[in-house]
DNA sequence: GTCTCTGCAAACTGTTTGCAGGTAC
DNA sequence: GTACCTGCAAACAGTTTGCAGAGAC
């Protein structure tokens, strides 16, 4: 992690009267590092890779603070579990095939178009927006 | 219910080679009469209304039933648990007001031209869309 | 009469929590 | 030294399932 992230990830924890432990920082590590979101088992297994002795409690404990910092936003996709991925600055969604369960992200201006849309038509004032699509990528359409 | 909607049903269920009994007839029933989609328990609470035997097992059995007829809709929202609701003609979506925990549904053009977008961009073949808005609705803004 | 349905209680999955010992500051 | 943090096991919510009796056709 780089010095400026730790120290941004320290004053939110101090904010609150929490600290910034190896463990707390691993999984945000596990988080950063991965290409997309993870589900908590997934982060789990990684962490402990690297530190055989966090616990499950200890990232669902650390999931949950970090969603509340509002550094880690939590994913309900069409599964019985939930996805954690980092909150950055630019918003994505998904495609999520459902022959192999691939998830790409994606990103459009139409949705920002959609948003203004929703502001002007119900009054409605949008803080964080969830889009998935689910039907067949590319390649899983091509094998068929 | 009307007649041929319960033939449709009727007919569905028998090439599964399952039955259409009174139980299964008053979960769709709920489903249909409720202005939006229900958590599985609400479900069950307004089927007993009018049915006190059924238990929350045959809600569970019927839904995942109805779910694999294509008959009724899973959603998965920034909830714990799911919310049901028929598979109907048009297709809406979601504003949640993360305040008063409101859930209004929203239609609009913008959605298939994304769709349109990712087909083009991705070769994406979209079977089905979920979207959902978090933020204030109308009424909570005006409160604070 | 056969095969499906159903209620009940128990199991199961993902997640949270109480507690007692360990650790950061 | 005083919080806060953590692992463990137990609890929890939502959902599924095995079984034996009830019901549909």
């Amino acid at each position: 992690m780089r010095k400026e992230e730790a120290d941004r990830i320290l004053a939110l924890l101090k904010s609150e009267g929490k600290r910034l432990t190896a463990k707390r920082a691993l999984v945000y590590q596990v988080i950063q590092e991965s290409e997309s979101h993870l589900p908590a088992e997934e982060i789990y297994l990684r962490a402990k890779a690297l530190n055989p002795n966090i616990s499950l409690s200890t990232v669902y404990r650390t999931l949950n603070i970090l969603k509340d910092l509002g550094l880690v936003r939590e994913l309900h996709l069409d599964e019985e579990h939930h996805h954690y991925e980092l909150v950055e600055g630019s918003a994505h969604y998904h495609m999520i095939c459902s022959q192999c369960g691939k998830i790409e992200e994606f990103k459009s201006e139409l949705v920002d178009k959609l948003a203004e849309e929703l502001e002007k038509k119900y009054g409605f004032e949008t803080k964080s927006i969830h889009i998935d699509f689910v039907g067949l990528c590319a390649d899983c359409r091509n094998k068929t």
